[in-house]
DNA sequence: TATGAATGAGTGTTCATTCAT
DNA sequence: TATGAATGAACACTCATTCAT
């Protein structure tokens, strides 16, 4: 019966959402003070548990970047699987970045952690090179539509595109976080920086 | 006698040249290691002099910092003083954008804790408010260019289309102080991007 | 019916098999790392049980050193029990430290915690007090004998060479349980310090 | 002039100075709760200084311990050194022991943490591994007095015999460290002890 | 003025022990 | 009775800052 295993999973259930509510406060205390600023026993603190349960879920403070990290990249991947159906590549430009980056730009007001880590300024080199799945995972994702628009250009000019067009989103994302009333006003010359930039190359005919 | 006055301001010369010294130091060690993680310590290790005699140049760790934004800032002034002459108002817009980009490209090169003070990830928000000329300088810069080139923008409009482009240069900065052999190619790249935006602004007609 | 009261019985033994089950584990942890390094975490988990459960038999982590040396202290008086029939007063003195100092490298060879409780080096004062009933057990035996084969010695002189008999059994404990090879020869070497010193002592004439 | 150095030199001094009452310290500590569950801040308190004073010192915790244990070796090279002269080996057996034991139980009722550190029950196996150096550096004398005496046993025999001489005098330590009013008895039987055993191989004749 | 030893609050982390389930 | 998540005091260690010399 279901019953003689509810009770493992349901412990599962609750490790895994007791887990998840460590991420969203370390998150948040990420986006506060930094990384290393951050404290673990603030963050335990803010999640309402001990330090030593903070531990029982994490092995170090680095783990739990890692962690975040993870989460991050698996959401970025999921936002784009949503973005984007086949019949997507027909897009006209426009609309293609539309598609593209309006859902980042909500992904990133709504997880400013993520910028953080993304930068890494002072981010220790293990933990960095574990950081950079998350900036891969927004990567590859630019350099396949870079791809797909267009294939004339060769790899390595492709990937020099990819990384432009990305670093140029990045660039931004602070000030549009930042922003208030003018955000949209921001979100719009974003775009028009990454539809004059993207223009010549894309092959897409109307 | 004369040096009845000398003594003390060869003192304060000395002082100077110590407190640059301390400056150029921790520009290396902040550059190195992030400003969090830079210790007082260690700066003043490899500035040949004492913690205590650190002290006595700047109040605390955040007054370097402070110290070397402020110096940064001073750069880019003259930087860009000796960048511009009266007449370089009428340049075709990749003219313009090579004077402007290439000397800062090479800042920032000479200079790869500027780029760690203007990011301040970790940094403190009194730090980060006082880094902030830092921005200040280089945005004020590129506002007056902006103003010049585009005076029919309304004001509110011409400060977005500044910090626009202020950040795109700013967000592909890592990538072009990080490329080897491609930097080259990335420069190239970037006044790309910076040409397709400004272009349909540009008032100034050849 | 018989059932009414067999149920708490066993669970008694149950209970009882379950606590030689965690001192088992424990002497095995114990051994492994010493006592001030085992976990009582470790200990729980390798016995096949939670850490709430291990307290349920032990009140803490000394009480457990404490039975483990109680049980310990048990096995050397069934150990002796069994190797002195009455008649063994008269062996030549040789034979005798063969019956006795045989079983007791094999019993410390099977239970090697019992010497790390025996030296007890970091043992806090109240653990040291309780375990030094391991001490008492191996050393009474020890003098004991002494009383039997040197009735003519004055009570104090005779406990002194109870004590120095035991401890030079002790010293060199450690390096027969580590020797591999040259166990033997070191067992003989021991025999030889127990029977040169007690020679002179031994009142038995064959 | 002598007062050019002078500074630096007694600054040198005040730093030795500092760390020999640093080590005294932490021996105490050591000799009172055992290594692991001594702590640093309670050495540094003791010594009369703040925590951080301690680690400008020594490294960590480890390094206290290994400090220690070399200014043991270095002892015991000096006890040693002063207790042989050239024409020692024709001493008489008991006198021979006798000039070899007294000091070395004066130096250890002087350092009751010598014993400590060289029983390192728990001791980490990189620290254990520096602290053999203590027990090597009384085990070679012990060796070559061996040699010097039974120059007819074959080396792995003579290697056996010091290290069982070693260990006896090991075993009996904490007994006479430990004894009050009884000590001189115990050191008698002690020293009887070790005559008896080496006499039959001792090839010395009056 | 320069020094560098000294400070001590604060950090990440562990683990014996408890207690709600 | 058994569980194992939760606890929190304590630890080793760091580093910005001070101050006697």
């Amino acid at each position: 019966m279901a019953s003689a295993e509810a009770a493992p999973v349901r412990r599962q259930d609750r490790g895994r959402r007791r887990m998840d509510q460590v991420l969203d406060t370390a998150a948040e205390v990420f986006a506060e003070t930094g990384y290393e600023k951050a404290t673990t026993n603030a963050i335990a603190a803010r999640a309402g548990m001990s330090p030593g349960s903070l531990y029982q879920f994490f092995r170090n403070k680095e783990a739990i970047a890692e962690a975040l990290a993870a989460r991050y990249a698996e959401q970025i991947r999921a936002t784009h699987d949503a973005a984007f159906d086949p019949g997507i590549t027909g897009l006209p430009l426009g609309a293609l970045i539309d598609r593209v980056v309006d859902p980042m730009i909500a992904f990133n007001v709504a997880n400013p952690a993520a910028h953080v880590l993304l930068n890494g300024a002072d981010l220790s080199p293990p933990l960095a090179a574990r950081t950079r799945q998350l900036h891969q995972a927004a990567l590859q994702r630019t350099e396949a539509l870079v791809a797909a628009r267009a294939p004339h250009l060769p790899p390595r000019e492709r990937a020099r595109v990819a990384e432009v067009t990305f670093q140029v989103f990045k660039g931004l994302l602070p000030s549009v976080l930042a922003a208030g009333r003018e955000r949209a006003a921001l979100v719009r010359e974003l775009k028009a920086v990454l539809h004059r930039y993207l223009e010549p190359i894309d092959q897409q005919q109307p």
